[in-house]
DNA sequence: ACTACATATCGGGATATATCGATATAATAA
DNA sequence: TTATTATATCGATATATCCCGATATGTAGT
């Protein structure tokens, strides 16, 4: 875990927001196409359309977030499922905490 | 207190590293300059010889650093010493643990 | 006032990030 | 196979950050 390059993903307010909102899936999204509950995550167009920006913006920002662990993505058919990484999300904490 | 601005400042390593070593000024710094103890914090140039870059930039980096109130300036005669705003840390810490 | 020194600010070139539209890839449907 | 849809990647431009040297500001000593 890089706390330097965790910090750099959450520099900005709508990864920061996207975090967020993976929190409460179920009032944050519509309900999910093609499967039946939030247990994977949210899919990417969901996303986008809650943040108002670009396609490739969005995915771009959630391959970062997913490149430091701080989100897990599953891929379902044509869907790729983003959900927050509670663990590393807390050890994140956990180890600032300790280093800050 | 803005998380998105404190994030930006602690996404650089060396910015890190300062406020690690002002939790221990005793063994991370020499002497003070015209101050008898470490009560007040560390000068620049102490900072800036540990860093290895100029003087600018450090000063820079302190201003940020500074401005998001991570650390505390006090100013004696000529030199301006630097110490860690803990009080802002720990805040900073919790709302991180509440919010993310 | 002049000099010396510590720190802050300015200006700039190199590098990185933000964000878009266009294109590629991968999966499904017809 | 072809078309459609979801997501990822590419290429580009605008903006921001990194980091320097030069200059300005503030303080103290002569």
């Amino acid at each position: 875990m890089n706390i330097i390059e965790i910090n750099k993903v959450l520099s900005n307010k709508v990864r920061v927001d996207i975090l967020d909102w993976l929190k409460d899936m179920e009032s944050n999204f519509p309900p999910q196409i093609n499967v039946p509950d939030f247990g994977n995550g949210v899919c990417v167009c969901h996303i986008q359309d809650k943040t108002g920006l670009s396609q490739s913006t969005v995915s771009h920002y959630l391959t970062m977030m997913h490149k430091v662990d701080l989100i897990i993505a599953t891929r379902i058919g044509k869907w790729t499922y983003y959900r927050r990484n509670e663990k590393m999300i807390g050890e994140y904490i956990d180890l600032l905490k300790n280093s800050l």
